[in-house]
DNA sequence: GACTGTGAAGCCATTCACAGCT
DNA sequence: AGCTGTGAATGGCTTCACAGTC
């Protein structure tokens, strides 16, 4: 099997693909060509040539790619000819965000429990979800067999509450919380560090500032 | 001036030491080495090093970096020795999860206008704040010198009320829609695509199910 | 002895440019 | 003629390793 190390980029752009496939799909497209995905999602088409060589050959050369097959290629690779069940640790504003996020649902990924540690939020419903104590997480996973968890509880609780997922079967977490976890050979952790993403900009804004003197 | 180009992995980076400075400097620590920071992090003490090294010396040899001095010169370098006004478009929950997010409010962001264009949701409170339609946002936007915008709208309307934002006045976005907007020489836009995030875990857990055959 | 700052080396990702196919 | 697939070239980030300083 021909399995080079494949840059993270090139999958986080592979989802960006996908998306767009799916668009051009509804629109009724039935061939496009890697200069309009490049135009479609703001990268070069040498790029998404590239990225797709990692994983075969989809397209006719003279002609492009067919927007069906491509899409269904996409995800297939990206793991989502499948459904996955989610759990949620932190009910919070954020947490309840994510659990009536409409995209999620779209790709193919279902949140089957939520789980908080504060008296006051357990018991309430998420869509067609009730919050429930850290202590049945366990059981939720084992019973939906689920491998990928979201972590949105505050800073201070956050390695703790990531222990308990891993402990409980989780393989995969998404963390929310701006600490980084300490990282476990066996568990794949991706942080979301929101503020840093606006520090970026200020740093940027700043930068502007500085050389327009 | 030295003004190299800085990479925005080390930007990132800089924002995530600044966190856990701010976390020493509040448990009193008041030297640490950079292979203290790194392990507090999970990068290299190089990295760390290196990262430093942009944007000049701040260390001693033999003995570290003072904690409190390093937590100023990295929110300085970020741009964060002020206080930034921001606008969110978008009242829906995850637009309400970010207006009410505390570690924005630490590191100096404040939320002055919220907008929506679903009159469900105009006159809506948000802590401190009553949702208002896009028409106004054109004059908060002037009123406070806002230059960063957070966009949460769906994606079918995420380009149009980008342009609004950017004909209002606002010069950096953070995109939550997974819609890559159409670049602008003048804008600076971070997409934050919180499925394609997701679905990196999924590849991997497909990838390693893959190895295990 | 401990730790920083940094040139050099190594590694990884992106871009280039063109052969190959329709 | 148009577009893919890909080796080669480029560019950029990270790691190494050590001289310099306390």
């Amino acid at each position: 099997m021909k399995t080079l190390r494949i840059p993270e980029a090139t999958v986080m752009r592979m989802s960006v693909y996908s998306k767009y496939l799916n668009k051009l799909d509804q629109d009724g497209i039935i061939t496009v060509s890697s200069g309009e995905i490049a135009d479609g999602v703001g990268v070069s088409s040498a790029q998404v040539r590239k990225d797709l060589a990692y994983f075969g050959e989809f397209g006719t050369r003279g002609v492009g790619y067919n927007v069906k097959d491509l899409l269904r290629y996409t995800l297939k690779i990206l793991g989502l000819d499948r459904e996955w069940n989610l759990i949620l640790a932190g009910a919070d504003n954020l947490g309840y965000a994510l659990c009536t996020n409409t995209e999620f649902v779209s790709r193919g990924f279902k949140i089957v429990g939520v789980f908080d540690d504060d008296l006051s939020r357990i018991g309430r419903r998420i869509s067609n979800m009730i919050v429930q104590p850290l202590e049945e997480m366990a059981q939720v996973v084992k019973e939906h067999n689920v491998k990928i968890g979201i972590l949105t509880v505050p800073d201070n609780s956050s390695q703790q509450v990531a222990d308990l997922m891993i402990n409980s079967g989780i393989i995969a977490i998404l963390n929310f919380s701006a600490i980084p976890l300490n990282p476990t050979e066996s568990v794949d952790v991706r942080n979301v560090d929101m503020s840093a993403l606006l520090e970026i900009l200020t740093f940027n804004l700043g930068f502007k500032a500085a050389q327009n003197l």
